[in-house]
DNA sequence: TTGTAGGCGTTATCAT
DNA sequence: ATGATAACGCCTACAA
């Protein structure tokens, strides 16, 4: 049987109202008393009842993290972030993804706005609409976008345009002139900005941009890079570079192929990714590639929201870290 | 504010007791008040108050899992194995890593196993001893431990012992007699069971098993690959071929070395690994390795616990996956 | 079939 | 400084 507040009342000879005062460190409490408490709290192994706690004061120091999918390198990253802070963090994480479930996001987000299950939600570059996030606000549910801005809620995310841009400008001041661009269109990619990037880079040194020279692929898997190598060897535009903003293991598979087909990297072909994932440092040639801050931004959501959650930080906020160029070997 | 039982019973005309029963399908209710109440609370939105109903009902629908660090790609698999299982899971998971917080594991098993906020845990490779899990048990709290077998709980692991005899004896196959074995102690790390592998595969061939052709790293990262190369070279014996029960990282770094004191792999030096991560597909040559059935340990933890939990399975359970050799490029 | 009443373990507001 | 007492929102006998 578990022990409660009464337990300790009883053997101290004072009220559960009194032990609970004194489990929660309040004042004008006699230090006779406080003592006795505290002793028989200890002897008894006693901790409060998490969950009577959270009926009382209705906080369940819990947050939600609600991810697409956990096999994501980059949200298992962001993930890593929010439970790494140097903050002292005196609430429970609850995981939630959304791929592969009988409910949808839009039914997680409802259920979880309103069950009073947690007290704020990080949401990890999930595809939900305003009109599907609207629920969090009408609950009052505190709750920050991350990897995907988002001017409904608060956010952090990372200047992909930049990042982008950096990549292509970067090939160009190598000499190419005809780049490739491999997009992935899942919904957690911001795959707009980062093209949008790739484009303003190449028309600010009037070099026109190609619709024949950017290719999709299905998703970001290394098949997807060697699938998309087969179609970068039939483009008639012979690229001599390619970015890809599908993500760093497209990257790899291209490079892959590449290497297969005989081809000299970065001579034959340069090739830049995006993210800078683990692998990028075990493939050959390294990988050059935009390094997104994953660790900061978990940081940042984790502090955001509980500023958020405990009333610190009202106003709506919107945190845009910097992707790095990370100039390895492939480019 | 949030809609309660109480307000539907107002509309509805009845007691909350009542709608609790239509809530949770309770047989004999009329169908007319089922279908008013149902419907009443379709129109508010109502969801009831989780936290409310944990009080209620002794049972917070929630599973903890506890990691030690959750940058290690072993344990985030495992977890993608728990929240990818079929079976439809009607718990929160909870995430509790042990590394780096202020609170010992010890006191986070105390903490869990009396605060109620969890039904049952799962513990995947964590360090703790008998004497510190013991808690789990007094405060019954369901309990299994994963890549670990714990005598004191249930448990689902590998059969390490057997994935280092395979790897050693195939090492021998191709005709390779002195074979170093790189291993790391860590504590999350079945060290010992894999050594054991190694070292009766030898004797089986009666190869007698060397203390000095046994390594240790310090930590299980691509780094410490490298660094284990240079004792390597320096090693007396002169190692044909390497086992690395350090991981998969590990042997990566050993290859990269190996590249760049031109040793061809696996003709001048065979490496095996241990585990199967993605990066043993991209390094070159691609790893040879043990690999582990994450997903499948993830699967079986979360079923044994929940069947647990429910009261379906109450004898102590250890299950024994198998690990998988898998032959690539490295050996 | 439905209502009454009590309890789950805390916290919080009053009195005293 | 401490004690009564009433929430918090839900569930569950038991009674009607």
């Amino acid at each position: 049987m578990q022990v409660t507040l009464k337990d300790i009342a009883q053997r101290a000879g004072v009220t559960s109202a009194t032990v609970s005062m004194v489990i929660n460190n309040k004042p004008n409490i006699s230090e006779k008393t406080r003592q006795k408490v505290l002793t028989i709290a200890r002897e008894l192994n006693y901790y409060p009842n998490a969950i009577a706690r959270g009926l009382a004061t209705r906080k369940s120091n819990a947050i939600g993290v609600i991810v697409p999918n956990l096999a994501s390198s980059f949200v298992v990253r962001v993930l890593q972030g929010i439970k790494s802070t140097n903050r002292d963090i005196d609430y429970t994480v609850q995981l939630f993804d959304t791929i592969g479930q009988n409910e949808t996001e839009s039914q997680l987000f409802q259920r979880l706005a309103r069950e009073r299950r947690i007290d704020g939600a990080i949401l990890i570059g999930t595809s939900g609409t305003d009109e599907e996030l609207k629920v969090f606000k009408e609950e009052s549910v505190p709750c920050v976008m991350v990897a995907r801005k988002c001017e409904f809620l608060d956010s952090v995310y990372v200047n992909n345009t930049q990042g982008a841009y950096d990549a292509t400008s970067y090939l160009m001041d190598k000499g190419h002139t005809s780049i490739a661009c491999v997009l992935c269109r899942k919904a957690n990619l911001p795959t707009d900005d980062r093209l949008a990037g790739y484009r303003n880079a190449l028309e600010h040194r009037n070099i026109s941009y190609r619709e024949e020279l950017v290719l999709e692929t299905h998703d970001d898997g290394i098949t997807d890079g060697v699938n998309a190598f087969a179609e970068l060897r039939g483009n008639s535009h012979k690229p001599t570079a390619v970015f890809v903003p599908a993500g760093d293991m497209v990257a790899i598979g291209i490079i892959k192929e590449a290497k297969k087909a005989n081809i000299s990297i970065p001579e034959g072909l340069a090739i830049v990714g995006f993210d800078d994932i683990p692998a990028a440092e075990v493939v050959e040639p390294l990988l050059t590639t935009v390094r997104q801050p994953k660790l900061e931004m978990g940081d940042y959501a984790i502090n955001m929201i509980i500023d958020k959650i405990e009333g610190r930080e009202s106003s709506k906020k919107h945190k845009e870290l910097m992707t790095k160029f990370i100039v390895r070997e492939s480019a």
